[in-house]
DNA sequence: CGACACACCTGGATGC
DNA sequence: TGCATCCAGGTGTGTC
């Protein structure tokens, strides 16, 4: 469910409750998310200040001197602060208590979410393979074109390999390739390199513009404070097949793109 | 290595 | 109202 800018927002949501807090205890109701959850998580961060919050991708990253807590939402997870001593209900997998009394809980009803552990000083595998920030120095049009160079596949399903380039979902694939006037039915190796600056460029200003509006709300995304995002009203493509183009009013289309429905402009993306 | 299908899981929307 | 079907923001794994 979460791309980059839903993550993101999550993160600063948590940042001003868990920086410099102690974790007191965890409470683990079901370990069967994607993965197990990581046994250290439960032997090692009880007793723990946690020293910052930070995201790499979409995973977020609770640091503390003994390791940092790896949190994935998968497709439906959620982190909220409560008040300790509220009841947890059905998807609600996981609490960490923290010493001002209140919780940090997670619910994900679909599990595809993942809790892990890395050491200090270590990388976790799921991190060894990722392509650079989209919003930081490594990314730009040349790192894409490059990495293009020879491959078939779709421009779209390219855009979101995360050893690529991290954090673009399905939605803001969507929409940085409309903003860019790119098809997304196009050969990642038959764009050019002009039009992967352009790219570039869409998909950072986009990122940034939705973390903030405070990311994509659709269903059930909620920010740790118990807000929706409002970016889904600046929407150009994602979820709109039938009506018209806001630039060129031809009608939008859906298509299925590496198993994934793909929304573009059959008139202004080429 | 690259491309692709499939898997994981639940709930909500839709259609009959 | 009930039930079957399809779809959903992610991503690792297996196969060719």
């Amino acid at each position: 469910m979460p791309e980059l800018p839903e993550v993101e927002t999550a993160r600063r949501g948590l940042e001003p409750h868990l920086t410099g807090r102690r974790v007191i205890e965890v409470r683990l109701r079901r370990s069967d998310l994607r993965w197990p959850i990581a046994h250290e998580v439960r032997e090692l961060l009880p007793g723990q200040r946690i020293a910052a919050v930070d995201r790499r991708a979409k995973y977020l990253l609770l640091a503390t001197a003994a390791g940092s807590a790896l949190v994935h939402l998968g497709m439906s997870g959620a982190l909220r602060f409560l008040d300790a001593g509220l009841k947890p209900a059905m998807h609600d997998h996981y609490d960490l208590l923290l010493e001002d009394g209140r919780l940090l809980r997670y619910s994900d009803p679909r599990r595809f979410g993942c809790l892990l552990w890395q050491g200090p000083g270590t990388l976790h595998p799921l991190l060894r393979r990722l392509g650079p920030e989209p919003l930081g120095p490594g990314f730009h049009g040349d790192h894409l074109w490059q990495l293009a160079r020879g491959r078939t596949l779709a421009v779209k399903a390219f855009l979101m390999d995360q050893s690529i380039v991290v954090g673009v979902g399905n939605i803001y694939a969507a929409e940085a390739l409309h903003a860019a006037g790119i098809d997304p039915r196009r050969s990642a190796g038959r764009v050019s390199r002009a039009r992967y600056a352009m790219l570039a460029a869409t998909v950072r200003d986009i990122l940034s513009y939705a973390i903030e509006r405070g990311g994509t709300t659709l269903r059930d995304f909620i920010n740790p404070d118990g807000q929706p995002g409002y970016f889904e009203q600046e929407l150009n493509v994602y979820g709109r097949e039938g009506q018209p183009c806001r630039r060129c009013n031809a009608r939008i289309q859906c298509v299925q793109l590496g198993g994934r429905s793909t929304f573009y402009c059959p008139r202004c993306q080429r």
